[in-house]
DNA sequence: CGCTAGCACTCCATCCTACAGAGTGCCAAG
DNA sequence: CTTGGCACTCTGTAGGATGGAGTGCTAGCG
């Protein structure tokens, strides 16, 4: 299934390429108003709503026209019309306007940003709560991994008879650590004697670069270097592993009517490899959008998925996500998507590189 | 509203106290088959399954009166049976077998204990996973702080000119870290001092202790002491705050028929601060079991909580909670929910003492 | 005296029917 | 090309009939 590219038109006032002025008025006039009811909708609405003077018979033969096209569907004969998968993705393409509730938004979020402070990871939980609440979807903050900040500080810290913690600070403030069994009892000089190896020989060093150091030591210190072998290697893979906060899923249950779909999407939301998979393709794909079947995971294909980048450093790792009906409301929810992956992508930047850190927090 | 006891019969076998032994028959096929079945139970059903060749006129009559005394009701005139919390609470305290399935439940619980490694939190959280699988209901893990845990090790680590990061590591292998901004700028030599300060000043303290401590070393040291005092306040927050694990919530979507119950609970079980105390009240009035109204939640008041403690040392200290809703597979719930206590509890008597640390974890 | 068979009764769920309403498609006329 | 008009279709709702599951009561039996 190819994935049709969401080309921004510049700035030119609603040109629909595929469809007719009056056609992708009335396709807004549908999707705009089923989003809001979510009741199939007759073209006695439509004439009301669009603002072309037409008679419904005009309009009931422009939709009958649409349906052929496979912009909107008919639940049976003689029921009001529902969009496709096409026509929202036409919606969201040529017709979502900025809208004036996107300004509100903004202003919720900044405001939020403004006064979080605080450690970058409570900052992500609450920013995924935060946006699920303005939307009422649920949001996905998808936080990028350690991996390539370096070492700023790394020790063994001894723990008992024979437990040590392996712990490492980098340059981003986020500490790493893992427990490791020592096999034998070993002397505190010694595990000292190998902390300030460590630090001599990670400090600085992206965690990547320390796993393939080769460094000859005393006896001793080798002894227990190679038992810190494994622990460093799960060290450095949790280091690159991505974060995952997933903000008000119990908003979903009200947005679909079948409790069983309910079900299903909820329980995809807590694996959360297949959102962070998820949310990869969707970008990858280049979309901002996607809606129904268009990301291929079947148990989601009444949703939609919106997607934002989080980008650091121009080059985006993590993202911002929300999961909601396909009757989603477009504008709103990508205006506090791409709101909250702005901001957020500010936070981590200033945070990343430690020297610049102009937006640190104080208080007690 | 005050809680009534959990008064545990002191193995007698089936003392029905408050109920004649034909009701307490009754009123447990009542119970069994509406836990199964979900729809309203009638006379001749009960005479079916209890096995007390008696007509259906005598069971009536026998229902009649359960109903009158609180322990069933009905959805209306001649339609069957329903428990009322009553009737559960006395099914839970009197009459609900240990049962086959335990066995079972117990069996896969320690071997999944047996096989699982690696970090406590790690633990923890696929503990609460597992047991929600488990059970089909709602799983919730609430570990204690690390309040109670003294310094292993101090430190303050530099993140950029004025950044820093205040680490301290505890006997139980828990880190805690926040970050500090210093104010104006500290030359690397004063942050090493600082940090030996701290290590020499800590080392070995709780750090409830480690906040009342007054010492005077050189004035730049004590300089930035200054700054650290509320971020170590936070921090000793911070390991005093317990950690919660909510598994599963998808469970409960098939487990109400209303749409709207679910988005309820749903949204409790997004509130950990709610949860931790409901689990403690439920715990401290004595109960392992709260149903319906018992635990004074109204939006839960279609649910049933089954609590059991987490106790290190003799003392209880967090708690394994299970969500679902009143017609609950009690026996099954209280056993693997209790089942993953016991062992929990054992895993974080080992990680806590540091010295005794028997089931410590190797592997890469 | 406890138990039971039998009976009258109640209420729900289901089915059918009728009917109004919302919607469509088509066509002939402007 | 548009539109008013018309015939048609389908759903949702309301009303009435019916059967079934259930109850409560009572008279009679061991």
């Amino acid at each position: 299934m190819p994935s049709r590219r969401n080309r921004a038109p510049i700035s030119t006032d609603l040109p629909p390429v595929d469809l007719g002025d009056r056609q992708a008025a009335i396709l807004e006039a549908v999707v705009t108003r089923y989003i809001g009811t979510a009741q199939p909708v007759g073209s006695s609405h439509v004439a009301e709503a669009a603002e072309l003077n037409l008679s419904t018979a005009t309009i009931r033969t422009e939709m009958a026209q649409l349906e052929h096209e496979g912009y909107l569907t008919q639940p049976h004969t003689s029921a009001g019309r529902i969009p496709t998968d096409k026509g929202y993705r036409f919606f969201v393409d040529h017709l979502a306007k900025p809208g004036i509730a996107d300004a509100s938004q903004r202003r919720k979020v900044s405001s939020f940003f403004k006064a979080i402070e605080g450690e970058m990871e409570d900052v992500l939980e609450r920013s995924s709560a935060m946006l699920a609440d303005l939307t009422q979807y649920a949001a996905v903050v998808v936080a990028p991994g350690h991996g390539t900040s370096t070492v700023r500080s790394a020790q063994l810290v001894s723990l008992g008879a024979t437990a040590a913690l392996l712990l490492v600070v980098l340059t981003d403030g986020s500490v790493e650590k893992v427990t490791v069994d020592l096999g034998a009892s070993v002397e505190e000089a010694t595990i000292e004697a190998v902390s300030r190896h460590l630090q001599a020989t990670l400090g600085g060093k992206s965690l990547h670069e320390a796993l393939e150091l080769e460094a000859h030591p005393a006896p001793e210190v080798a002894a227990v270097l190679a038992t810190l072998e494994a622990p460093l290697r799960s060290l450095c893979a949790e280091a690159d592993a991505e974060q995952v906060f997933v903000g008000g899923p119990s908003k979903l249950a009200s947005a679909f009517d079948a409790v069983e779909t309910v079900r299903e999407v909820l329980s995809i939301l807590e694996q959360q490899l297949v959102v962070v998979s998820l949310l990869r393709d969707v970008l990858e794909s280049g979309l901002s959008v996607a809606i129904g079947h268009e990301h291929g995971y079947e148990p989601l294909s009444s949703c939609a998925v919106i997607v934002a980048p989080l980008s650091v450093d121009g080059t985006t790792s993590g993202a911002v996500g929300l999961l909601g009906p396909t009757r989603m409301q477009y504008p709103a929810a990508l205006a506090a998507a791409t709101a909250v992956s702005e901001e957020l992508s500010d936070r981590l930047a200033g945070a990343g590189s430690g020297s610049t850190s102009t937006k640190v927090r104080h208080r007690g």
